[in-house]
DNA sequence: TTTAAATTTAAACAAACGTTTAATTTAAAC
DNA sequence: GTTTAAATTAAACGTTTGTTTAAATTTAAA
């Protein structure tokens, strides 16, 4: 019975898409990242993913509805299972570089979907459904928000920090880079797309532990 | 005869818009920001503007050009005169502050052609002219290396620092707030766009002087 | 006052847009 | 083999798109 009621709960999210339908969202992720929701045609989604144009509507009903469907699709996946590591019994300090990394590991993962959100959430226009996203958002920053106030009170973070703002800087220095990917091979002698992505799961995952480990913790 | 040369070498960055020309390029900007570039129509734009259709195209060619004309009207704003604080005979620390707090200043002050540069730098689809967007940003990205080489020099600063990206750091941070306005909002507890305001420009400015300062200086 | 250039306009243009239709094919159930 | 529903298609729908045209108006110099 009440996992009847779970199911039915859950639905939503397990998103029953078929392979068709999944195949028409893989490629309009791809091209609303490339060229944005405005600038990608349907015509455009249909024709890479090789279906019929009239399957968009179909299937999803419409154009803005593939994107909310693209949405549900994705944002399961932005759950960070932050917590696999907070019960871990590790050092803070160590607990604390996995959990930048599970979140740039995430964020990468994700980061098609991710620079979609970024673009089209302060969109006014649109009447998207960001409450999932939001949600996620939420969730992880109250878990981080939790993890900093023990440290800090057990005398191993700093108080003074603005702890609100520690995600902003992870994401925002991983997404900095990310957007000026042309610009950032230039300056840093990546000559191709592999050494970049490499770049971005090792030094660059590494900048970032080191920037909220000197912001966290007191000197020894 | 020198003189006539620099003239004419300047003239594409003293760009001797007049005044319609500047009301359309504003109000570009606002919509391109607030909207997307494909987003907006030059009809929008037009009757936003106050100024017929065909205007946009007697004056700037085309919507293209129009964003071209917007960038070179706004990028030369993006320089940063980061040698006038260099050269002050201020403490390291003092001049890492005032280099941050210069930095997101200019960068609010632009945010909005920044957001439309973001959107579309990686858009490959567009044939658009960053190339005065880059060198500005190699130029700042240029004087910062100096700065940070020269206090490592001087033992001021930590040496095991990835330098090159301590911009990405900055700028990131401004824009993961800014472009997740309403959730932050919320998140912080700001209910009007001017405690928002207030609020990038002061604490966001101080979390993140203390992020690049805490990643640089040898603890006292 | 005349003249020529620059500005502004409404209308029209073809192309591309998201979406719908109605006919056809496919696949499974009976 | 027939029936029924789902999937797929090409074509057409009415808008909206960026841009152009050609006429009208304004501006400023002659």
């Amino acid at each position: 019975m009440f996992s009847f009621v779970l199911v039915f709960n859950l639905r939503p999210l397990l998103m029953d898409f078929n392979e068709k339908q999944i195949q028409i969202l893989k490629v309009a992720e791809k091209l609303f990242a490339e060229i944005g929701f405005d600038g990608t045609s349907v015509r455009h989604i249909a024709k890479e993913a090789d279906v019929n144009v009239a399957m968009i509507s179909y299937y999803f009903g419409s154009k803005e509805k593939l994107l909310e469907a693209l949405l549900l699709y994705r944002v399961a996946d932005f759950k960070m299972e932050l917590e696999t590591v907070m019960v871990q019994n590790l050092p803070h300090v160590e607990k604390l570089d996995a959990l930048v990394s599970l979140m740039v590991n995430r964020i990468h993962r994700n980061r098609r979907t991710h620079k979609i959100i970024n673009y089209e959430y302060t969109n006014t226009c649109r009447q998207i459904d960001f409450d999932a996203y939001v949600e996620q958002k939420r969730d992880s920053l109250g878990i981080i928000e939790a993890f900093v106030k023990d440290g800090q009170n057990k005398g191993v973070f700093k108080t003074d920090v603005h702890t609100k703002l520690l995600g902003a800087t992870v994401i925002g220095t991983y997404f900095q880079v990310y957007n000026n990917k042309p610009f950032y091979k230039k300056l840093l002698g990546l000559d191709s797309d592999e050494a970049f992505e490499n770049y971005m799961l090792t030094s660059l995952t590494q900048h970032i532990q080191q920037t909220i480990k000197s912001l966290l913790l007191n000197e020894k």
